[in-house]
DNA sequence: GGCTTAGTTTGAGTAAAACTAAATCGCTGA
DNA sequence: TCAGCGATTTAGTTTTACTCAAACTAAGCC
């Protein structure tokens, strides 16, 4: 197909000086001043070589050659909007693919989405978990929530949570046969391993925390271990020993009581939750609205 | 009216790239380089903040996002290439407004211009005597032909005829009662003045010619005067007298015998006829037209 | 008539967009 | 495993678009 056209952008700086009949006008409209849209209109009569306009004076009349091609311009372009405004239709209807870690998508994130559902039913929220940042593109991702440090190179980035640990157990466990009062206690339970970071320097494991509480003569390195934080929390709260938990992985368990917090000794991570899109599609409006409800759950409540 | 449209240039690259499904058909639909389309529908991607193809290898596939847009696209800028069409069209149809100046209009162009007429039955000739050069743009002219020196800033020019006089009567004064011999017979006769160009000395009058021929005692002011050069010759076909006549203005009547030429004294003027149009309107089919056929009629014959 | 006002045009300078060339990447098919 | 095709990247260049400021051009008004 050979269409042949004049430059787009003169065509629709006449177009809307010729719908108004004002270069004021058209300018306002195309957010541009006067003798942008002069320009643009006298580059494509050069063009043309043909006059479009009549310049009386100050006021502007078409010509016939003006009159004659003007309503099929300003059909063309509405066509034009018309085609992106269904693109971005099309684009807050379909669903919004996003890809969570796994433990932040079964301990904080599904049990709340039920709300976020309830205040945009018009959203179609599909989660999936998986623990590496893959290439949202390429896999169709929308969005992400990672744990990570917030270097995310090309992505918009929102913190939700700074993570920590603190131990936590079954409620039960505080006053059985060894009751926890202090943590020496510790040594007469079985202390749960969470591995999931074990090669990150920033996660604290039972030998930091021990350090830390200075607590001596507890054996740091018995007990079983898992792949996944919440999976030892899930441990812990069946009453299988003493974890060191994440304080925002376990905020319902431990606002249902399921888990209590027998010694209040709060180790940071170095590492937090992050809300991420590719920068371009920050402003989405489905991905938008999914960001500010999050932000709002995670900061506000 | 506030249509949202993204930038258009790479609107167009990408309607081209979708239809195709390749860059490099696009590029050369739109003559430019692939590099060129890939810029333009990466940009109009990160504008949108949505992705418009896979890429899967080097193979384009639509996403449902650039589906849903491009036949809108398509017809949108066929929209606009009518229009455009429309204008061309138009501008070809209508007539062609030529200001002419009178004397030439009268004895040179209207007897001629039926022979356009054959040639291009499509192109409607309206031919304005007028002597000035106005302002063509403001008056609604599309040409000119003036008589000049050529310098006619912001036009394109083509010369039409050097213009010269030579003296001219009726046949029937050469072998009347004061035979027309050699010059000096120019005594017994009535001299016919043409005051069009009185002001300009680039015109030979009476005075001037009788010197170049070297003619003495002839009295050079006695006679009538006439305002246009054409009521000078009219008079001199008439049989009033001896006119200095314009070559290519009396060449038909030369060639009828309507007029002679009693001595072959020619004095160049130092003007000419020209065609010329504003530069920018140089291209338009009807112009071209008219303009080819004037030098074919004015240098071929 | 001279002033003011609203609007367009001009010209110069600048910012942004579009384009190219050349190197590179990634798949595909011999 | 390599050649080749097509897409992409990078960096640099050209072209286009735009703004600002000043100059014009009626038209309205005292």
């Amino acid at each position: 197909m050979t269409r042949d056209l004049p430059p787009l952008n003169p065509l629709r700086a006449f177009e809307a000086a010729g719908r108004h009949l004002s270069l004021t006008k058209a300018a306002a409209e195309l957010h541009v001043t006067a003798a942008a849209v002069s320009h643009q209109v006298r580059g494509l009569e050069d063009y043309l070589g043909l006059k479009l306009f009549r310049r009386v004076g100050n006021a502007l009349l078409l010509t016939d050659a003006g009159q004659a091609c003007l309503p099929g311009l300003g059909e063309g372009f509405d066509r034009l909007a018309g085609a992106i405004e269904r693109l971005k239709e099309h684009d807050a209807r379909g669903p919004l693919h996003v890809s969570v870690a796994p433990a932040f998508a079964s301990k904080w994130l599904v049990p709340r989405l039920e709300r976020f559902g309830r205040a945009h039913p018009d959203i179609d929220v599909r989660i999936s978990a998986s623990l590496e940042l893959v290439d949202l593109d390429r896999e169709g991702f929308d969005a992400a929530i990672r744990l990570g440090r917030g270097s995310y190179a090309g992505f918009d980035v929102h913190e939700l949570f700074a993570e920590s640990v603190v131990p936590m157990c079954a409620p039960n466990l505080i006053d059985s046969l060894h009751p926890l009062r202090e943590p020496a206690d510790l040594q007469h339970h079985v202390l749960l391993h969470d591995d999931s970071l074990r090669f990150d320097r920033a996660a604290p494991d039972w030998p930091m925390w021990l350090k830390a509480a200075d607590v001596k003569g507890v054996n740091a390195s018995r007990g079983p271990h898992f792949s996944h934080p919440d999976h030892a929390m899930q441990a812990a709260m069946d009453g299988a020993g003493i974890v060191l938990g994440w304080r925002t992985l376990g905020a319902d368990d431990l606002a249902a009581g399921r888990l209590v917090i027998p010694f209040d000794v709060t180790l940071p991570m170095q590492l937090a939750f992050f809300f991420l899109c590719p920068h371009v599609a920050a402003d989405r409006p489905k991905i938008a609205a999914f960001r500010n409800w999050l932000l709002a759950e995670s900061h506000g409540a």
